[in-house]
DNA sequence: GCCTGGCACTCGCTGAAGTCGAGTGCCAGT
DNA sequence: ACTGGCACTCGACTTCAGCGAGTGCCAGGC
C-alpha cells in the first residue's frame, strides 16, 4: 500500500514533535499541535499503517509513537523543507571564520563553529593531501646526514619529515636536490607525483643516486602513503544533551568510535560530488554508531573537494537545520580556502 | 589529636577498597579483607576519628565510609607506596613509542598510550614553543607579495605562517632576509628572540626596512605571542567506565572542560621542576572538574622541560599506579626527544 | 587504657501491590 | 471515509513493609 499525503503529513508531524520533545508522541497531542483537520481516531488509523510499513514504532504497548530509522530516512528524503539560515547565523559564520590566521586555525574555528551551531559533535577533516597539490618543497639540513623535509601544499597544509641520509652530504648538494625536486614536483597533484619522484631518481647522476633515492622514498611516504589524514573534533560535550536518553543509555560506544580516526574518516571522508550525505542509525556501518546519525559533506575551493566535514548526533536530530548548517559552513570554508 | 599508625592503615585500606570496588566500605568488610588484627568495633572507632578529622565521610547515615578529597590527599602524600611498572608495561611503552616517525606521531602515540595504560583521559601538550629553541627559519615565496614563513624548532615542532609583504620583493631579497634571520635567530631560545628580531630590523638598510619590519612582526607573533599551545587528547571514552557513579552523575561538565584548551593547558602546562603533580577534586581551580583528579608532570629531553602531560580521572582513581605510569611515560618521551 | 562483643537503631534498597492515566485498537454510527 | 465512544493495556509513580549492612554506644575483659 502506498502512503497518501495525509499519512506523510502525520509522519512529518511525528518526527518534528519527537525531535522537539524527545517523548513518544500520541495521536491526541498530534492533532492538537498540528491542526491536521482530522480527529485523533483517524490519525490513529494512519499511525497503524505507518507502523505496519515500518516508519514508526511504539516503544511500549500503549505509549506514543517514535520514528524508526526508516521513518527518519523518509522524512529526510521527501518531507523536510530546507531551513534557510538566519542572517544572524550567516554573519556569525562569516565573522567567526574571518579571523583565522592559519590552516590549523581555520580548521579549529570551523569545527568549533559547527559544533556550536548544530549543538552536536562536529568533525572536520584537514584538506586531504591526496586531493591537493604540492606548492613547495624545502630541505633543511639538520646535520651532515640528516635533513628535514618540509612540504607545503596548495591548501596551506604543511607536512614535515626527517630524512636520514646514507652518507654525509654537503650544503650544495642539498640545495641541488631541493631545486630539482621543486622543478619536478611543484604544482603537481599529489596523486600524480609517484612517477615524477621516480624520474627524479633516474635522472640523477650515479654517484648521488643513493642519496636521492633515500630522499625519494621519504617523499613518496609524505606525498602519497600518508594515509593517516588529520582530523579535528569538537562538541563532544553535546552528546550529553538530552540526558542518557539518546544513544540508548550509554555514551561509551560513541565516544569510543569518536576516538578512532579511521572510523571518523570513513564517516566524513568519503565525499562524493557536492551532495550532503545523511546516514541514519543503522545505515552507519560502524556498530558503535547504530544509535547515531551523521550529516556530512565535502568542502573545498570552488567545485573541487579537498576534504570532508560533518556532524554526528542522535538519530533524533533536527535534520533540516543540521543539513542547512553543515552545507553553509562547508561553503564558507571553501570560499576561505579559495582566497589563498 | 594526631592519627596513630593503625588509623592511617585503616585509611589506606578504605581508599584501596573503595578504589577497587567503587562501593562505600564498612568496618566488617575491611577487617576481613585486610587482616588488620583488630575487631570491627575498633575499626569503627578509628573510622569515627578519621571522619571527625575530615578524611572520610558517610554518603548516608549507616552506609560504609568513602574517602574525602582530603583523605585521598593524605593517602597520596603519606600512604601510597610507588608501584613499579611491570616489565611488560615497560616494554609496551618502549615498543609503542619507538615506531614514531614524526613529532605529531610521537605526541599522538604518547597520548593514546597514556590513555590505554591508565584507562583514563590522557592529555599531552606539544613541546611548548616558549621553552624550545629555533632550529631553522625558511621563507618560501608564494607570490611577489606573499611569503610563507616556516619555523622549525629544536623539538621537531614546525609552525608556518603567511606573511603579506608591503611591496613586491624579489627572490634575492627573500634569500637575503632568510639568511640574515637564520644567522640571528637559529639556535636561540624563543624567549630570547624579541630583542634579536628588533635588531634584525634595525640593522637593515633603510630601503628594505619596511619589508623586514613586516616579516619581523610575523616572526614575533610566531615565536612568542603564539599562546595557543597545542594539545592532544585521548581516552574520553574511559570517562564512562564506572558507570554514571563517578563525576556525580554527569559527564557534561567534564567533557566541557576537556574542550577548553586553555583549561587543559592550565592543568598540565604549569610544570615545575620534575615533580609529579596530583590535584584532587576541589584542588582543581576549575569548577567543572571538582569531581575529578589530575595527575600531571613535565617532560623533555634530559632535565629540561618542554611540555606537560598527564591524565584526568575520577577522584576515585588508582593513584599509585597512575602516578607511576605518568612518570614512566614522561621519561620515555623525554628520552625519545633527546635522541633528535 | 585500649580493645572487644553485644545490642539497639538508622536508613537506603528492594519488591509487591495498587493507582493513575496516556494511549491504543476496534466498532458502530454518520 | 471519518468520527465518537469504549474497553483495554501497560508503563510510571506511589506507598509500604521487610531486609540487611552498617553504625554508635556501652559494659566488660585483657
Amino acid at each position: 500500500m502506498s502512503l497518501d499525503d495525509r499519512k506523510l503529513e502525520v509522519l512529518r508531524a511525528i518526527v518534528e514533535d519527537y525531535v522537539a520533545t524527545q517523548e513518544p508522541v500520541g495521536s491526541k497531542a498530534l492533532v492538537e499541535r498540528h491542526r491536521l483537520g482530522v480527529s485523533p481516531a483517524t490519525v490513529r488509523n494512519d499511525m497503524a499503517v505507518l507502523e505496519e510499513e515500518g516508519y514508526i514504532r511504539q516503544p511500549h504497548t500503549s505509549a506514543g509513537r517514535v520514528p524508526t530509522d526508516a521513518g527518519y530516512r523518509l522524512f529526510v528524503d521527501r518531507l523536510s523543507r530546507v531551513k534557510a539560515l538566519s542572517p544572524a547565523e550567516r554573519r556569525a559564520i562569516e565573522r567567526f571564520l574571518a579571523g583565522a590566521v592559519d590552516l590549523d586555525d581555520v580548521v579549529h574555528r570551523t569545527v568549533r563553529l559547527l559544533a556550536q551551531l548544530t549543538r552536536q559533535v562536529a568533525v572536520v577533516q584537514y584538506p586531504s593531501l591526496s586531493r591537493s597539490a604540492v606548492r613547495h618543497l624545502e630541505l633543511v639540513p639538520i646535520s651532515s646526514t640528516r635533513l628535514m623535509l618540509v612540504m607545503i601544499a596548495d591548501t596551506g597544509r604543511v607536512e614535515q619529515r626527517l630524512v636520514e641520509l646514507p652518507a654525509p652530504t654537503g650544503a650544495d648538494d642539498v640545495l641541488d636536490m631541493r631545486s630539482k625536486a621543486n622543478a619536478k614536483l611543484a604544482g603537481q597533484k599529489m596523486a600524480d607525483t609517484p612517477p615524477l619522484v621516480q624520474a627524479l631518481v633516474d635522472e640523477c647522476p650515479r654517484e648521488k643516486r643513493t642519496t636521492m633515492a633515500c630522499l625519494a622514498s621519504v617523499l613518496l611516504e609524505t606525498l602519497v602513503e600518508r594515509s593517516d589524514e588529520r582530523l579535528a573534533l569538537a562538541g563532544t560535550a553535546n552528546l550529553t544533551r538530552g540526558g542518557v536518553l539518546d544513544f540508548q543509555g550509554s555514551l561509551r560506544p560513541v565516544l569510543e568510535a569518536l576516538e578512532e580516526e579511521v572510523i571518523l574518516l570513513k564517516l566524513i571522508g568519503e565525499v562524493e560530488p557536492s551532495t550532503t550525505r545523511v546516514r541514519i542509525g543503522d545505515e552507519n556501518e560502524i556498530d558503535n554508531l547504530r544509535a547515531a546519525s551523521v550529516v556530512s559533506t565535502g568542502y573545498g575551493p570552488g567545485a573541487t573537494i579537498v576534504g570532508g566535514l560533518g556532524v554526528l548526533g542522535p538519530t533524533r536530530m533536527d535534520y533540516p537545520g543540521t543539513i542547512a548548517t553543515v552545507r553553509a559552513v562547508a561553503r564558507y570554508v571553501g570560499d576561505l580556502l579559495a582566497q589563498n
